[in-house]
DNA sequence: GGGTTTTTGTGATCCTGATCACAGAGGGAT
DNA sequence: ATCCCTCTGTGATCAGGATCACAAAAACCC
């Protein structure tokens, strides 16, 4: 059976094998059959919304397939990308915990698919469960971490070219040892600045420069990573 | 009976009536016992430092009286300011429970005292009591957010002068509404640059120039919020 | 394939804060 | 008082990006 979008269903994609640390992987019998029941699954197109910015917390998404962006926006239309969330993360878990409105959009980028659980659901399944509940914390400690690495990025560095240099190697090593290093580049130079901070412009100022210092060099869609020294010495500079 | 610094010392802090939000609050009467159990008491100079950046999580410190700044530092020696905690803030609590190393130095600015959990004790007591562990997600999802308003506050302004009209504000909201709204400045200026991401010269030049604006005004150590409304709108300019 | 929209490349200008460099002010100690 | 050390104020300089303004290129859609 095929889903839209060229996706496999997952039948089961709550106990997805994909990251071990996964929040609801490993569990006792009982509790996975009853997430199963708890959970529904759906399929989301490129652009959808899985909830925006201020709502009110409905509950969270396990997603399953795809990638979506996590952002935020200020009044005047400036936005930030806080993480651009892949397969196995937990979407609105902090909101959905702490009963606050989502403090993020998430948007789709990719075709995808989601298993969604209510949060009177999920604390209810919580507070039957309290192991999980250890577990969940543990999944909000990570979030912390990955929101306090976003502050240590914004803070302690005062250039874009440093911030971008940083970016690439993060995605190089997220991506596994190739050698040379290479990355897909799937965001748009807009979503790029909106990560680290800048225009549009500067990131594809910042890209030509890279190229002509010959640091890194484009195969079709993939940024290969010429000269990794010098963009690690750029980071620690 | 009187501790060093002038402090009264709280025979049972943990169950300290400050904040109804507390952690450690309202618990069950079995789970109260246990922690006061667990617990040890210590009284902090100023400049004590709690926990170090990188070292591993030897617990929590419960927070009862004085502050202490909550920092990261590049390898080239700048410095941000994440947080300064205050009585009732629980401190190292992610780094204990998700086993990574602390991710901020805890630094005293003010005379203090604290309770400490040893993490296997916090660790074994939170199996003990699932409800507990909710409780523990709850103040995490707390410290995200927390971490997540700085995020934005870096991120989403560029200019120094909007990030410190920002952090007057929330100061005067957080000590309470007096007309004038006034705030007693206990930081230095290089603290409050470290806060907001700039440099001390910067913050000496737009404190001066809010006095000539007649935006503050100084009274002794406290600063008199003389015109909210033009600081509200340097925050959305 | 043509027309439309989104994305990217690049020049010119301008301005804010970072940086460097001192001098003065305050605050403890002895 | 005196010394010392940490803080604070302010000037001068300078560079790196933000901003504005187009044009080219690519992707997308009937």
């Amino acid at each position: 059976m095929r889903a839209p979008y060229g996706l496999d269903i997952l039948d089961n994609c709550l106990a997805c094998p994909m990251r071990e640390e996964h929040l609801f992987c490993h569990l006792p019998d009982a509790a996975v059959q009853r997430l199963n029941e708890i959970k529904s699954t759906a399929v989301y197109p490129k652009s959808a919304m899985l909830f925006i910015e201020g709502q009110q917390p409905r509950g969270v998404f396990v997603l399953c397939a795809g990638k979506a962006k996590l952002s935020t926006s200020s009044s005047e239309g400036r936005t930030v990308i806080t993480k651009i969330a892949e397969p196995g993360d937990v979407l609105g878990l902090s909101a959905a915990i702490s009963n606050r409105p989502y403090e993020v959009t998430a948007e789709m980028i990719e075709p995808g698919q989601a298993n969604f659980i209510t949060r009177d659901a999920l604390l209810h399944f919580l507070r039957e469960h309290g192991v999980v509940a250890l577990r969940v914390a543990e999944e909000l400690s990570r979030n912390y971490y990955t929101a306090y690495e976003g502050i240590r990025t914004l803070g302690l560095t005062n250039s874009p070219s440093e911030r971008f240099a940083k970016l690439l190697l993060g995605w190089s090593n997220a991506a596994g040892n190739g050698d040379p290093p290479q990355v897909k580049l799937t965001l748009t130079h807009e979503e790029i600045a909106e990560i680290i901070g800048t225009t549009r412009e500067t990131v594809s100022r910042l890209l030509s420069q890279f190229k002509r210092k010959q640091l890194v060099q484009f195969k079709g869609a993939n940024l290969i990573i010429r000269n990794k020294a010098a963009l690690e010495d750029m980071v620690n500079s």
